[in-house]
DNA sequence: GCTTATTGGTGACTTTTGTCACATCGTTAA
DNA sequence: TTAACGATGTGACAAAAGTCACCAATAAGC
């Protein structure tokens, strides 16, 4: 695949932006890759840019001070992070782990003209609030299942994302990474597994799970 | 207490907004007043306006399927909701109850304005992002702590909160209260806070808790 | 005063979740 | 081919949290 410039993937994946927003955003950007599994952001860590994604898929969690993990949401292709464009303004840190679960490009746009894309471009200011709205939404449905939901529930919550996000029904998920994002072990999955399967809502097989909803 | 003006309010709780900004809110706000219980914002709502808060103490919920609440965080004095700045620019639903805990003042900002004072004002422009970022970063603490943590130690984390928040040792909370908040049961929060006891963090009372931290 | 409602305490039990120990089955690499 | 490793299954047990039943103390109303 040849590779794109910054003005197509902004066509492609932000068709949304006014025609100056994205000759602004093409002259001042720079494109970046990640490799599958790198790490593109943690805790602790200041932002000089902020990110669109424009392929690839990024995940986003929590890390807890015993090591643990929680998953929270992905970031894909047309998504910013909405924490790369509060930092980065604010020049404060971040607060969770952001990596690349597959090869990963985003354009990185400098904090500089942040303020001036903000004011100028109506399109920008809508976009940013969307991104905020929306990752704020996502959060709330990841607390929603924490704190009403039992852990079935919670698994179930989670495979349907899964399916959706990744748009397949063969989730390529052992049930030791499924524990890992749900913060639980790996025989608890496996158990709550079996009992869905036989409630017919899955197809368990080796190295991924089928879903049938 | 002579009643305060939208002027007096925004020079004592939002010393940081630019004169014009101040007087352009003078000019198109209005106050509006919620008694202690008062339902403020529920599931499904619509927002004409979004409210910065001047007086009093506002909590936010989720509410469950099942009825259940979920405490996530207050607003106080100088705060607005992060939810009504985004629900009221784009016209959606509230995921969120908020309930007036006291007597509360807010000023209600008419979201016909809201595009003006984005764009024109930039002390605006940095409380909002402000806004986001510290919502944000509360629900990732609330997030953390159902997570990674157990009850014994969220109730702490719970308490603590409420102290800040408070900002008083004695913290008038039943155990049923404090239950609700934490979507749990009245018995097991007693245990909890008897163990915490003994540990010499608090002191039990009648109708409310001494936190010795 | 007396009655009643609210608040808090406690034991016994169940359910859910986590942990440990091991077994099994495929896959892969030497 | 065989050893090693990773993924999964499973039983036994422990810990955490929720539920039920009931009691005692305090406060509020009549």
């Amino acid at each position: 695949m040849a590779s794109l410039s910054a003005n197509d993937y902004l066509n492609k994946y932000f068709p949304q932006f006014e025609l100056a927003l994205k000759e602004k955003l093409a002259q001042h950007t720079s494109i970046k890759t990640f490799e599958t599994g790198e790490l593109m952001m943690q805790p602790g860590q200041y932002f000089r840019s902020t990110m669109l994604v424009v392929a690839g898929k990024v995940k986003l969690y929590r890390q807890g001070e015993d090591g643990g993990e929680f998953f929270m949401y992905y970031l894909e292709p047309g998504n910013a992070c909405a924490l790369s464009l509060i930092c980065a303004t604010k020049q404060e840190t971040s607060e969770v782990m952001a990596k690349a679960v597959e090869k990963t490009t985003v354009l990185s746009i400098p904090i500089e003209i942040m303020d001036d894309l903000v004011r100028n471009y109506k399109t920008w200011y809508y976009f940013t609030l969307e991104t905020y709205r929306n990752r704020f939404e996502e959060l709330l449905q990841v607390i929603d299942s924490v704190a009403f939901k039992g852990l079935d529930e919670r698994l179930m919550f989670y495979l349907k994302k899964q399916a959706e996000k990744l748009n397949t029904k063969q989730l390529p998920l052992t049930h030791q990474e499924i524990a890992a994002d749900l913060n639980s072990s790996r025989e608890v999955i496996s158990r709550l597994l079996k009992k869905i399967e036989q409630r017919g809502d899955v197809i368990l097989h080796r190295n991924y799970v089928e879903w049938l909803k």
